[in-house]
DNA sequence: GGTCTTCCTCGACGTATGTCGAAGGACGCA
DNA sequence: TGCGTCCTTCGACATACGTCGAGGAAGACC
């Protein structure tokens, strides 16, 4: 982790050849690594997987709350870096805030990482 | 991270519903993370761009190692993270440990990921 | 046997990350 | 205007992670 600081706008999904392509360039590996680090954690896997099954209606942060089993502002901090990696987008409505999935995100990030397909 | 360390066999590919498929339960978003987790590095998204290159031939550490631009320690230590989450697989042959990639392990974790496909 | 190469392991270091409680907005409602 | 709710941010802490140099194993080669 004694690397530089990448300061990268990550809210895009991620677009470069895929793994598999051929030797990547150190750029566009940080890119990719950036967004897997973003889903590189139990409970943000857990949280991914529950807004993909409320996609519907959304779902708020006093919601995911417990069904984690975590403080609200350590959800917080998840959600933002989901937010931060693209993979979710999340709207005001009055006290509450509405996360939504963003799934062509976690599209992108599997067509950069499938060795078979593309 | 001041959570239960996980002593989980990460060697075989990852196997459960897919992500969008309903809220995951915690041990499986845990499996999924760690495999993540191996990815969720610069150094060894671009480790594993170079073996899924030169699968045919296979890789040694003392080519990595310059590639990358790394000690070969550090090289070795990213090497055994992608080992332990089956994402490769060293052979010694001599005084050369030769890797290669065994995709198998990346089309499941892409299957558990991929909200469309399956 | 002695030496060289290749690789891994160990110990140490600085940084990043996950977690919480407490404090600080922003908004709705009376 | 004041109060309550929901959420975020801040500060602090413990742990995990990435990196390296140094020190070994395991072979190849003389």
């Amino acid at each position: 982790m004694p690397k530089a600081l990448p300061v990268l706008d990550t809210t895009a999904p991620v677009c470069c050849a895929p793994l598999a392509s051929g030797v990547m360039a150190a750029g566009d590996a940080l890119a990719v690594a950036l967004r897997l680090k973003a889903l590189a954690d139990p409970v943000r896997v857990q949280l991914m997987s529950i807004l993909l099954a409320e996609a519907a209606t959304g779902v708020c942060t006093c919601d995911l709350a417990p069904t984690v089993g975590l403080s609200e502002a350590t959800v917080s901090h998840h959600m933002r870096v989901l937010r931060e990696a693209g993979l979710v987008e999340g709207t005001r409505k009055g006290t509450n805030t509405w996360y939504r999935p963003q799934p062509d995100a976690l599209v992108a990030l599997v067509k950069v990482l499938d060795p078979a397909c593309c």
